[in-house]
DNA sequence: GAATTGACGTTCT
DNA sequence: AAGAACGCCAATT
């Protein structure tokens, strides 16, 4: 095992989030086991913007598209999310615990 | 090398 | 109930 590459392992849990699918720094934390650590999350998805990583389908953990300024124009999540189906209101998903995908019940 | 910040979340006051 | 503080760990300055 390589010395905790949380990065790539936050990029694998991202990707393997189902369209229409959104999820929280907080559960992708949990999952890997470093909870609390929810920030890293951030960093590491901060890197994924330049890697195939759909970055749009993880939020904090009330839905709120709180990086939207980092996907390079603030509206620029929110259409990304729409054109999964998921309804976004100004920056909050609407029925987020209804898109709610969280790794450590579906992937566990 | 020390101090500050950051796409969060929990807990204490 | 609402607000403030702390913890996490890495990256940036």
């Amino acid at each position: 095992m390589d010395k905790t590459s949380f990065f790539q392992d936050v990029y694998e849990v991202v990707k393997l989030i189902p369209e229409g699918r959104v999820t929280s720094y907080g559960a992708i934390a949990q999952y890997l086991g470093t909870a609390g650590s929810a920030r890293m999350v951030g960093w590491a998805l901060n890197s994924s913007l330049t890697k195939d990583i759909p970055a749009h389908r993880v939020v904090n953990r009330i839905g709120l598209l709180t990086g939207k300024k980092h996907f390079g124009h603030p509206n620029r999540m929110k259409e990304l999310l729409e054109q999964e189906g998921i309804r976004v209101k100004d920056n909050r998903i609407q029925e987020f615990e209804r898109y709610f995908w969280d790794p450590k019940k579906e992937l566990f």
